[in-house]
DNA sequence: CAGTGGTCTAGACCACAGG
DNA sequence: CTGTGGTCTAGACCACTGA
């Protein structure tokens, strides 16, 4: 891994174990740089990314500092557990597993070589057996080798924590509407030219590691989406 | 100003003026570097800006490209500095200021007093003129009092801002898919059942007050919500 | 004044994409 | 293989802050 990454890691780790607290001013950059070992240009890509993530905030001629705790929130839920809530009974087809080769665009997303194959897994989500979403899912094979092999018809987010040992930690998503053309339409039975919301984005996991990629697409008037944006601006 | 700045500069000036079009792969860091006879890392920093701003996406062992001209929101940014930040001119054209009564379900949200009256302004927001949302703001008259003397082809944080003294703090937001209607597809500029993305939801200063209720329409082929979820189930 | 972050240089080696 | 972006170094000068 980069060095740089090495440095924002340690560092990220001193301020969530209070280390370095809330508007705690931490080391100057020279400082660091020399504890690290490292150049100052490097050390600085780690707090600039660090800034850039809110963990910090710097300050000419004053220093750097560990932000107050604004963090975003909003609960990275799964399909499954957002019907469970709302006491709906959730159901899922499988409409394809296979393996499938290097996507270029996903590839660069998900940040892997050229050459790998992904599997895609094509579900129907359904709420009392109505469908309401399309979920497609591309996940390197090296990332969950044999993962045709467990039922997929669970809530993925348990297979890749029980399965495999991950732990989601954020979705990067971006979110738009469109209307459902043929096939999407007969798979799930809507009207075609009706209102869909598109869904697509990386799911990423410990150590900000690029797990899956994901393109979905939910009948709006059955699946809304919530999103609690917390400011800074 | 900084070197890096003049080369951002001038690097977004080619863009928006098509000398580098949408797609288009622009000159290697090395290549440019020499053209603007600076180091490569100053030169670096100038696209790296631009790639966080949205211009520009790098392939490692390809090149950078010209990103597609989509517009996104970004945590809690408003129109306005959405647009400002990817060059694009705002305009809005106010299509109704009033005071209306009490609305049950808006005072439900908002926690105000049944018979509280709001101001209701309802704006088309523009992006070099071509018509991008439609944006509906419900908000107590009690919390804004004769906000209908400022100019509301500004931006509505501004003014709540500078005018009023809030620091909107977050938004509860709820994304859907819509058709538009006639009405809606006749003040946007739209095809009728075109998608659109509804966006609404309370927005909230400090203390947690509850500010105003806003619903929106967007046309989503011009503008899509990128939203970051950080995980904690 | 001394210390801070902001910017800048002129190299270097790496991993990756594509031919 | 060549060319790309990714990372890294060991210096340097600047503008700003606070004492």
């Amino acid at each position: 891994m980069a060095i740089y990454k090495e440095v924002k890691s340690d560092l990220s780790d001193k301020i969530s174990e209070g280390v370095y607290k809330s508007g705690d001013r931490i080391p100057s950059e020279r400082t660091l740089a020399q504890a690290y070992g490292v150049s100052r240009m490097t050390l600085r890509q780690a707090l600039n990314e660090l800034e850039n993530d809110g963990f910090l905030r710097k300050e000419k001629g004053r220093g750097t500092f560990v932000t107050s705790k604004d963090l975003y929130q909003e609960n990275l839920r799964s399909f499954t557990h957002t019907l469970i809530a709302r006491q709906i009974v959730p159901s899922t087809r499988i409409i394809e597993v296979c393996k499938v080769r290097h996507i270029r665009h996903i590839s660069q997303l998900l940040q892997v070589h050229r050459d790998e194959a992904y599997y895609k897994i094509k579900r129907l989500r359904c709420g009392d057996e109505v469908p309401i979403g399309l979920e497609t899912v591309y996940i390197p094979v090296i990332h969950v080798p044999d993962i045709d092999q467990y039922d997929l018809t669970q809530s993925f987010y348990t297979i890749l924590e029980e399965g495999y040992g991950y732990e989601m930690i954020r979705s990067a998503c971006e979110i738009e509407a469109c209307l459902a053309n043929s096939i999407l339409a007969s798979l799930m039975e809507a009207k075609k030219k009706s209102a869909l919301l598109k869904v697509s984005g990386v799911t990423y996991s410990q150590e900000d590691k690029a797990l899956f990629y994901e393109e979905s697409y939910y009948k709006s008037d059955l699946y809304k989406y919530h999103v609690d944006i917390m400011g800074q601006r």
